[in-house]
RNA sequence: GUGAACGUAGCUCAGCUGGUUAGAGCGCAGGAUUGUGGCUCCUGAGAUCGCGGGUUCAAAUCCCGUCGUUCACCCCA
């Protein structure tokens, strides 16, 4: 019986983990001087935590979702996205009753059940933060930045941003009563994804690949021409604040997000380092999610960033991140009766934090320093009865090739202070 | 959910239109150097040809199914 991950699942193995610890570690780091606190939520929640936000008509929703039945016959979900977690926590944990805003960041593993490809599988990293509490412009203008300052953190340069503006709920009830009329009328022209999503959310038919489609939509309402004065207001000067601290944008008004909770900005950052899916966080403005959460009304923006797309970009790129760090040390006996003698050596060069191995597979000596070569270790210490003899044992320098006895019970404080010296 | 390509040693692949013991390079282990790595040379281990079924005297090769991978669509990080 041979055992496999899951389909769309996979091992993160060495060096590919230290790239996704490394964005844990840059995002962290950079969100606590941005002001956000860590909150951890469940692997799963209810259903309808996720049901209710995001949409029941939403992709996610109607057929990505990991969702099962406890032993008690609750339906559970394991969580698709970040948000609607943190939404769910700020009431339950009445949140609201501290002083506003309140400013969020998560690290966490998501689930969707999707067909795998580039840059997608059915689990997957993100971080992202949550400003709960105002709906201050300039808040938007903080979770952009934040972006756009991680990822020039990380040494990813060539990004792009789009944005746009979905308008708040009076502006849109107009502008869908519009759209759909438009489509009606020429829903025969249009293909047949597009006939069902004027049914399903008219919104989505912004995202046909189809020409003929494209073209028609081409003359369509946008909701740009609907945006109400309030929201307009709001959205100018999110822009003017991307401006003013030199953050270039690209208007997309066919932006459409993929949750139905999104209310005035949105946004989405792209990188040309990857394939079809290329975006690497999104995000954008809730403002009424929190209330139909049963919260009181709390306006809120967030984003989430893809870690292991990020991890891509920096792989294409090659952008290293840790230094590569090596075993200092290699213990190589000259025969099988020392391995005792060289595993006490170890414990006591590993209890002075010199990081150091021995071959445990009884190579022979030639072979044992084949394994020094390979890991790339700068010393190697040889235990032989020709040195115990004496109480010594040999040191060589690999790179240079040069042996010296030392007295056994130096070994310790002679190897720390060539390693602190280099 | 839709479409296409692919699945042969640890890795990258060869194996033409079915025909004996399935190969190479790299890697791994041992040796040449009876106590010394990186170069070279020699030797060796390692493959139920993804899995199941079918056609055939004969299947890695053809057919069907299945699982998986990859890429794209949908959608999204």
């Amino acid at each position: 019986m041979k055992f496999q991950t899951p389909r769309g699942t996979r091992d993160i193995l060495y060096p590919e983990v230290e790239y996704k610890n490394y964005i844990f570690e840059k995002s962290r780091e950079l969100f606590k001087i941005y002001g956000f606190k860590e909150i951890v939520t469940p692997t799963f929640e209810q259903t309808e935590v996720f049901t209710k936000g995001i949409g029941e008509a939403s992709d996610i929703v109607s057929k990505e979702m990991y969702t099962f039945k406890d032993r008690k016959g609750r339906s559970l979900t394991l969580k698709p996205e970040g948000t609607a977690p943190v939404v769910r926590s700020f009431i339950q944990n009445k949140m609201y009753g501290k002083p506003l805003p309140i400013k969020l960041f998560y690290c966490s593993q998501m689930f969707r059940y999707e067909r795998p490809q580039a840059g997608r599988s059915r689990e997957f990293s993100q971080v992202g933060v949550e400003i709960l509490g105002t709906i201050d412009p300039l808040a938007d203008v903080e979770v952009i930045s934040l972006v756009i300052n991680l990822y020039k953190e990380l040494g990813i340069t060539q990004t792009k941003l789009f944005i746009n503006s979905m308008g708040c709920r009076n502006c849109r009830r107009d502008y869908l009563k519009d759209l759909v009329n438009f489509l009606k009328i020429r829903s025969k022209k249009l293909c047949k994804d597009c006939n069902f999503r004027i049914k399903k959310n008219p919104l989505r038919v912004f995202d046909c690949k189809n020409e003929n489609c494209k073209q028609i939509l081409a003359d369509s309402p946008t909701l740009k021409d609907y945006i109400c004065s309030e929201c307009k207001e709001h959205f100018e000067k999110v822009l003017k604040g991307l401006k003013s601290l030199n953050i270039s944008y690209q208007l997309n008004d066919r932006l459409v997000r993929g949750f139905d909770y999104y209310t005035k900005t949105v946004f989405e950052v792209t990188t040309p380092e990857l394939g079809a899916q290329d975006a690497i966080c999104g995000g954008g403005r809730y403002d009424y999610l929190i209330e139909d959460y049963g919260g009181p009304p709390t306006f809120a923006v967030g984003v989430a960033i893809g870690v292991d797309r990020t991890a891509n970009v920096m792989m294409n790129m090659s952008i290293k991140p840790f230094p590569e760090k090596n075993i200092e040390v290699f213990i190589i006996t000259i025969n099988d009766e020392l391995k005792e003698k060289a595993s006490i050596l170890l414990d006591k060069l590993r209890g002075n934090k010199i990081s150091s191995d021995m071959d445990y597979c009884n190579r022979s000596l030639k072979g044992q320093f084949r394994m020094a070569d390979r890991l790339k270790v700068k010393y190697v210490l040889i235990l032989g009865e020709k040195e115990l003899a004496d109480n010594k044992v040999s040191l060589k320098e690999m790179e240079t090739g040069q042996q010296l006895h030392i007295n056994y019970d130096n070994v310790i404080n002679y190897m720390k202070d060539k390693i602190n010296v280099r």
